[in-house]
DNA sequence: AGCACGCCGACT
DNA sequence: GTCGGCGTGCTC
């Protein structure tokens, strides 16, 4: 009686086949989860072996797995049921779905090679006289699929900011630091295939001249100090929240619960001593930050709290060799550990006990690009499939799961005060139009302020969210901003970078430069990021104030963020100007004073959850100040006192703001009250789309009411052209998730023989640009 | 994704 | 008549 599987293929077509079990084979060869190869048409696939007993598929002939890749079940039944349920969630194949998330090498057809290290053909697998033998060490463990442990890619980083030392005529090593400057870390890989070979020159000239660094890669680990710090002290009030979710964790059913502490409370103590004992119970734990710099921290932090404990670090800037590797480790080596990384190590192949997602609110936790998900969602479904614990921790809770929370649907614990002698920090609005701004962007008192924080030889953060040196470049001659020739937007002069950007694609053009309008070579930046507040900064305080800049743009060399915060940690610094980045998650005692420079930025984003996101930052960074010994001060300018969300961050109430939102949303019927999506349509600039629309939006509108979907547009998208392409979105509003997929899958289905047209599809979508 | 099949125009 | 262009559709 032949028997029959299902093979979940993790190339093109990503279809599910049905093979037969070859029955010459010992059948112990073969395991549920296990990756195999497979025949497909004249070529081999690899795939997933996820059923082992289904009938014999009607009208068409099945052929024989070929061989195993895996002797162990590499995915369990419970993984593959998650992506499963992704798949029907995200009306995806599951097989696109895996290969997305998969390391490169797993998806891969693998070398097969013998005991004497001699390749065989995967056509020799099928059939041939070696068949038998090859079988037989297979399962003696003699023979095996070749691990191709690829080198590592070398990796490129610039170790100094430009001007470079490098002669004006050394064009080729300009280039390649400007390419440097722009992308970030580089494998010689990407450097190869944008300046042809003759690339080594002048990279082996930059290396010896210090000006480039090889790097092992992007976000290196930090060493750990105090390796020896078994034990760690708790709070009553930590501790209590500790036994609260350790009932939880140990009653054999998945929950979810909240850690809702103030900034400064001691969350991480918590996570320690639950991963601790949930290890102690022999389960997984996965241990998220939004990100990589965080979890570069809490990566120190556990190996520190938790020395004899087996820690890994996930992040999706890891090599492709050492994804594998922590791929390959954790499928066949089920000793419980610690992960600690970013949204992608969900996707690991361990079952956790214990999930907790670190700043829960924070955007990053919503992957928006390729393979679209929430991190808490799939964070949920993992733990669903492991009777485990989802553990969410905020001083600022995403709207939507405090109202879970206050419903009942999630476990809520408390940490309302902070650790030690520390107290909230008192947050004063200054009105720019009472106190016009006198000293580039500060109102009088605020820079008295910070003089006289310098001057008591105190630390300062600036939070001003604009990054770059200018946000418009405005042309004299012809009155006209330059503009991103791809998205129609104002692009970002980078003063000592030499660069105008644009932050939305990325484009770059180099400064100084003739308008590209009318040659015109007289410009004037307008409007101020955290480039030229720094700029501003040295001007205006004493001369001897210390001053540093965190953004992204101050952390493009390798190492380069940490090395920053460590140093104003260090307090080698005395003030500290940047964006969001540094409102999150950092514990700088020796800071007495944060000022907000432009409350108002990101409050009037044509969003729904702008009021939220700008409640948040503001919380989070106000929570930087007082940590120490002294009391905090936290100045925040704006232009729009009157608007309701100051109160409650003056006060540092978030459930003062939660329920003034929430009542909001309830009125306006926004989420959590309604399922919400954002389908965008996007095509090339140069294509007409008149007809294209018109149908489009006589589609949905005919298909909408039917379903129960109220909807929204089609319009242009708030940002209309993007990469050179026209985007139009429409919103769609529904009381079921069901409701809004058969809509979304209709218009996927109308939209999929149009040529150069793409439709993505964003199921509560975070923001709407 | 490959690789077939298939239906048209330019060549030996 | 045959070679080869790449549009369409299938792969257990």
């Amino acid at each position: 009686m032949r028997e029959f599987c299902s093979v979940l293929l993790l190339s093109s077509p990503y279809s599910v086949l049905t093979y037969s079990m070859p029955e010459d084979l010992p059948r112990q060869m073969w395991h549920v989860g296990g990756r195999v190869v497979v025949p497909l048409g004249k070529s081999f696939r690899v795939g997933i072996l996820t059923d082992a007993k289904v009938a014999e598929p009607e009208g068409c002939v099945c052929k024989d797995v070929l061989w195993p890749v895996d002797r162990v079940p590499f995915f369990s039944a419970g993984y593959l049921d998650f992506i499963r349920d992704l798949s029907i969630r995200q009306m995806d194949a599951a097989g696109k779905i895996l290969a997305r998330v998969l390391p490169a090498a797993l998806r891969d057809l693998p070398l097969f090679k013998t005991r004497e290290g001699l390749a065989v053909r995967l056509g020799d697998l099928a059939e041939g006289d070696a068949r038998a033998g090859l079988a037989r060490d297979w399962m003696a463990g003699r023979f095996a699929p070749h691990v191709c442990t690829r080198r590592p890619e070398r990796l490129f980083s610039l170790t100094t900011e430009p001007p470079w030392p490098v002669r004006p005529q050394a064009t080729a090593q300009l280039d390649v630091l400007r390419y440097l400057d722009v992308h970030g870390v580089s494998s010689a890989k990407s450097l190869n295939a944008h300046f042809g070979k003759n690339v080594s020159q002048p990279l082996s000239v930059l290396l010896r001249k210090e000006l480039i660094r090889e790097v092992e890669s992007h976000f290196e680990p930090d060493e750990v100090c105090a390796p020896a710090a078994a034990t760690f002290s708790l709070t009553d009030e930590q501790q209590q929240a500790v036994e609260g979710f350790w009932e939880l964790l140990t009653d054999r059913t998945p929950r979810s619960a909240l850690l809702f502490g103030v900034t400064g409370s001691g969350k991480t103590a918590v996570y320690l001593e639950l991963a601790r004992r949930c290890l102690c119970l022999g389960k997984h734990v996965m241990l998220l930050s939004p990100e990589v710099g965080i979890a570069l921290k809490l990566h120190r932090d556990v190996r520190e709290a938790l020395p004899e404990a087996n820690v890994r670090l996930f992040h999706g800037y890891l090599s492709p060799s050492d994804r594998q590797r922590t791929f390959m480790e954790l499928a066949d080596q089920p000793a419980p550990g610690i992960v600690v990384g970013t949204r992608s190590s969900l996707f690991l192949p361990i079952e956790p006990g214990l999930v907790i997602l670190d700043e829960e609110h924070d955007a990053s936790f919503k992957q928006d690009e390729g393979l679209i998900y929430q991190a808490r969602e799939l964070a949920y479904g993992r733990i669903t499939r492991s009777a485990g614990l989802l553990l969410m921790g905020s001083a600022t809770p995403d709207v939507k799961v405090f109202h879970a929370a206050r419903n009942g649907g999630i476990a809520l614990k408390r940490l309302p005060n902070r650790v030690g002698e520390a107290r909230l920090p008192e947050v004063t609005l200054v009105d720019l139009r009472v106190e016009p701004p006198e000293h580039g962007p500060f109102a009088t008192s605020v820079r008295d302020a910070l003089i006289a924080a310098v001057n008591a030889g105190e630390q300062v953060i600036i939070l001003h969210n604009r990054r770059g040196y200018a946000p418009v470049l405005y042309c004299e001659t012809c009155s006209e901003p330059v503009k991103c020739p791809h998205c129609q937007v104002s692009m970002t002069l980078h003063k000592r970078r030499e660069l105008l950007l644009c932050h939305y694609c990325g484009h770059s053009l180099l400064f100084p430069l003739s308008c590209p309008g009318c040659k015109g070579n007289e410009f004037l930046p307008l409007g101020s990021g955290t480039e030229r507040l720094e700029e501003f900064l040295r001007d205006d305080l004493p001369r001897d104030t210390k001053i540093l800049r965190l953004d992204r743009d101050t952390s493009r060399r390798a190492g380069s963020m940490q090395d920053t915060l460590a140093a104003f940690a260090r307090q080698e610094a005395q003030i500290l100007v940047g964006t969001q980045m540094l409102s999150k998650g950092h514990h700088f005692p020796g800071v007495t004073l944060v000022v907000v420079v432009d409350g108002d930025l990101g409050l009037n984003l044509p969003d729904y959850r702008a009021t939220e996101r700008s409640f948040q930052m503001l919380v989070q960074v106000a929570g930087r100040a007082g940590r120490g010994e002294k009391n905090g001060r936290v100045l925040i300018q704006t232009r729009n006192p009157g608007h309701y969300c100051w109160q409650f961050v003056r006060e540092n109430d978030y459930e003062g703001f939660f329920t003034r939102e929430i009542a909001l949303r309830q009125v306006m019927g926004y989420p959590p009250f309604v399922k919400l999506a954002l389908v965008r349509v996007s095509l090339p600039f140069d294509q007409p789309d008149a007809e294209l629309m018109n149908a489009f939006a006589g589609r949905i509108r005919a298909v909408c009411p039917a379903a129960g979907v109220r909807v929204l547009g089609p319009a242009p998208a708030p940002l209309a052209v993007l990469r050179g392409r026209k985007r139009f979105q429409c919103l769609l509003k529904a009381d079921s998730w069901p409701a809004i997929r058969g809509v979304c899958a209709e218009m996927r289905k109308m939209l999929s023989g149009e040529k150069n047209v793409r439709i993505s599809v964003d199921l509560d979508p975070m923001d709407m640009l």
